[in-house]
DNA sequence: ATCATATATATGATTATTCGTATGTTGGTG
DNA sequence: CACCAACATACGAATAATCATATATATGAT
């Protein structure tokens, strides 16, 4: 994992959300982050799709719902700033937060 | 400090390679950078000039240099963040490193 | 005052990202 | 099977980032 990619990765707003709220929920499916981010549905698609291809997440399929998790194998030092950040912009995810509580937490089948 | 902003400025190897070389010299003329990176006088400094803008270095003219260094007031959180990539990819700035070494190391009056 | 060196910025061209919209695919349900 | 919901991707347009080149400024030396 080049340290470049994984800035890249983060350089932008619908990623870095995405990627600090599946951080802090363990697991979120596609229409988690939409309600959460207030986009429409190919825009979320279209950067977690580059975030797997990046390797910085999984996803995987149960039943009509793709749910996306930190990969296992992203490195230690990528994830530390991935909590620091987290941890020193708590403002920064406030709204989607809120927007995610709202609603019950993950897609029931 | 916005992580995003700062997460923009670290998006680019020209940016990224600057900002972790200055973090291991505390402080680096143009014409060093010019020669650790192999790169054209006007790309390195459009690329310090919008880590000024972003607030990530400061500069400061000392006879016919201009040096960088990090801005004093960068969080430390974001130094924090610096640090863990400089520590977990050496090999990120090997030849940088050598080339820098290779001259003497900062520009004498 | 002239010149060379170090650096900054402006300009227009090129390239890369991002986006909205339309369409395809997959899985469950009746 | 037909249908709907959840998601992915393809396509062209719009936007943004990057670049090479040319030019400007500032400093120190002659």
């Amino acid at each position: 994992m080049s340290p470049l990619i994984f800035f890249k990765c983060l350089a932008e707003d619908t990623r870095l959300k995405s990627l600090l709220l599946i951080f802090e929920h363990q697991e979120l499916c596609v229409c988690d982050l939409q309600r959460a981010l207030q986009l429409s549905q190919p825009k979320v698609s279209r950067h977690l799709a580059e975030l797997r291809k990046g390797a910085l997440l999984v996803d995987e399929r149960r039943g009509r719902w793709v749910y996306y998790r930190l990969h296992p194998e992203l490195p230690p030092w990528a994830r530390g700033i991935l909590q620091q950040t987290q941890v020193h912009h708590t403002e920064y995810l406030a709204t989607c937060r809120q927007r995610l509580a709202a609603e019950t937490l993950f897609c029931q089948p």
